[in-house]
DNA sequence: CTGTTAGCGCATTCAT
DNA sequence: ATGAATGCGCTAACAG
């Protein structure tokens, strides 16, 4: 058992290994004065006389006197930090939305707690937990390609906790929640393959679960609706999105009869594993077949050709799923709304197309 | 002020925000007991009656009892968490440290904060500031580019807060510090350009400031001295890392008289900028131009002609870092230890050279 | 403007 | 095996 480890082993160590931590008490006996005068001095109550804040500041500023969070936290029983889950750290996408959401959280004074998942429910359940012990005054949540049970997210929710899902969000949640328009972003990547003669269009996409794996499915179908061309099941394969296993499934879409002339992927991580194994193969792209991802990662522009995609506004989502969040925050749990913000998406045309 | 704003606005309504915290005192109060009982049952303490035991764990798991780390961590002025401060998520280098840090902090009953300075000298002691505040238990840092002064470093030593330099590491701290061989590293892959037959080889380099940057540039002067061939002062040159401004380099390099026939470049972000725009004047890659990096990044094999590269091993690094990091936090800090820990790096030859 | 007091939730003596 | 009492560092309510 961790619990009993962690009791019997570590904690009596650290009493002696830190230094004893300089308190308000230190700064108030020093100055003759009380550690409420202190407190007050240093959180910038109004009532303290000049002087005495001066020197206190002083002071605290001489023994690098630094607030103990525990203790206020404890006091308040809030943080003024926010958590932020995400599935994880390979594609560009997510660091990227972590850096945005941090800038907004540090705007509006809050702190951001970074987790991520590894695209692994187990793990996603364990970071919730995490959340909640660092007692974070709200969560921004994007799961994991594994996530099918939503009860730890509704943890949150009966702590008074309130949550935002982006990107990766569920129907099961009653949430706030951030996506891109997926479907109409999906419809544009495949009408710009029909518009460009592409007549067998296939598409590459996760799991069935992930719902952007849905709406974008949706919008290839969209499309191929609006131009009259069949719809064929075959020329549509779910994938675990581990990028190991792209060259599977294109040697499948190589093999058919007819051959598809076009590939719409899930993302660009796809697309670029896709068009690697197809150079591999010889095949010419986009002559003999079209490759189109979504997302616009940074790797869009390495490989060549240049990755035709459809671009998410990543700034835009996450300080809008911040600023959700702050919102809600701010409301009575009771109050809590539960309306989903869609951003527009942008087709960037670039050689693979 | 920040600290006056909170204190008008935001700590009062929070209060009534969150539901009330289910606490051993519920527990206690619901089967009858006392608190001390509850607390004993909960943590593993020996001396509690099974079915106490029992009935406690039941209940605190019907009311999703959820310890309240402040608390615990007030008394034990120990958090069980490491931070860990990071220049950058561009690259897909930081993100990766992190995924096997925490890994290896969880096996080890850590959690691990994350937190990301953006280049940014101020933000990374912000950052500082934030690990403090949480009370980490000790922190593994890799700088920004602009960090010359090094004063936020010292505060975790004042405050007996262990830390563990990565990567970006600096002469002026005594901490352990796990780097790669950089320098030997360097001279592989420019030895390896010299047996290809390139005698005019450029260095694209960041700024001198970065340890990391001077011993990947004293590898590369090692090789040409070993070969023979005199080193050109105006053939190194310096720049700040940014991506957007390679071009003006390989403008710079293109426009020498002779042109140089390779370029070892500081990481490989820099190498895929340099490849785009040799790409872009008509050069063919390695005949007229070759490539080399550093790191190994996803990208390296995303770009055409594949990068050539020296990799670094990620994983290792991390959980290095990770371990050293908690054997620090096991001794006194009278005890300290500051060596450095070298990882071999290895030569991956691909087509740009 | 300042000091005193109480209490946040918990682990840990010291009793019993 | 259990309960009562104490205190971690801080803020807030109350009393001057």
């Amino acid at each position: 058992m961790k619990k009993s480890d962690s009791f019997i082993t570590k904690e009596n160590k650290f009493k002696q290994m830190k230094k004893h931590q300089v308190t308000i008490i230190d700064i108030a006996r020093e100055l003759g004065i009380s550690k409420s005068t202190v407190s007050r001095a240093l959180s910038g109550h109004p009532n303290v006389h000049e002087q005495t804040r001066t020197k206190v500041l002083r002071l605290a500023e001489e023994f690098e006197y630094q607030r103990n969070m525990f203790s206020v936290n404890l006091m308040r029983n809030a943080t003024l930090t926010l958590g932020i889950i995400v599935p994880e750290f390979h594609r560009s996408f997510f660091p990227q939305v972590i850096m945005s959401a941090q800038e907004a959280a540090k705007e509006a004074g809050y702190n951001l707690v970074i987790a991520q998942s590894d695209e692994n429910y187990e793990t996603e359940v364990a970071n919730t937990k995490v959340m909640l012990q660092y007692q974070v005054d709200g969560v921004l949540i994007s799961l994991t390609k594994e996530t099918q049970n939503f009860d730890h997210l509704k943890q949150f929710e009966r702590r008074g906790i309130p949550i935002v899902l982006f990107n990766r969000v569920c129907d099961q949640i009653m949430a706030p929640k951030v996506i891109v328009d997926d479907q109409l972003g999906a419809f544009a990547a495949v009408e710009h393959l029909i518009k460009t003669g592409k007549k067998r269009i296939g598409h590459l996409t996760g799991p069935e679960t992930l719902k952007v794996c849905k709406n974008r499915k949706e919008g290839y179908f969209d499309a191929l609706k609006k131009y009259n061309i069949a719809p064929d099941d075959d020329l549509v394969i779910s994938y675990d999105l581990n990028p190991g296993k792209v060259k599977i499934y294109v040697n499948h879409f190589l093999a058919m009869e007819p051959r598809p002339d076009a590939l719409f992927c899930i993302n660009d991580t796809t697309a670029v594993e896709v068009i690697k194994h197809l150079k591999i193969k010889g095949l010419k792209i986009p002559e003999d077949i079209a490759v189109v991802g979504f997302s616009n990662d940074s790797v869009s522009t390495f490989i060549e050709p240049q990755l035709t995609t459809v671009a998410q506004p990543i700034e835009l989502l996450g300080r809008t799923a911040v600023s959700m969040l702050i919102e809600q925050i701010a409301r009575d749990p009771d109050k809590w709304k539960a309306n989903t913000v869609v951003l527009k998406t942008t087709l960037i045309i670039r050689d693979s197309s």
